[in-house]
DNA sequence: TGTTTGACGGACA
DNA sequence: CTGTCCGCCAAAC
């Protein structure tokens, strides 16, 4: 079907929605999780597109470097640090925050 | 229809 | 640590 990828985009959506507070996920962590691999960069052009009013934790969701890959980063680092996770030079601890999945 | 772009990821120097 | 390169994929040109 031509919808594979609209299914696609609401298992992303349940996903991040799961992100416990206080921890992290990585895009190519949720495109796996969704069943999806080879998706990662799907995952981030799904959550750009998230109106502004989302209550979804999209800044949960960083690169597999740590790092914030948002445009905007600023906006989600505020965020992040708002739940106590600590942002250092642009950088989070995957160690520290990644979300255990498996 | 060919090329470029982008909130990616992993390997490597 | 940083920068480069390449594989991957859908959307936008």
């Amino acid at each position: 079907m031509a919808d594979s990828q609209e299914n696609i985009k609401h298992q992303v959506w349940q996903i991040v929605n799961a992100i416990p507070q206080g921890s992290v996920a990585t895009y190519g962590q949720v495109a796996r999780l969704a069943g999806a691999p080879q998706h990662s960069r799907l995952v981030g052009r799904i959550l750009s597109q998230l109106p502004r009013s989302t209550r979804l934790p999209w800044h949960r969701v960083i690169n597999s470097q740590g790092k914030i890959s948002n445009p905007n980063p600023k906006r989600q680092q505020d965020r992040l640090e708002q739940e106590g996770i600590v942002v250092l030079r642009g950088r989070i601890s995957l160690k520290q925050y990644q979300w255990q999945t498996d």
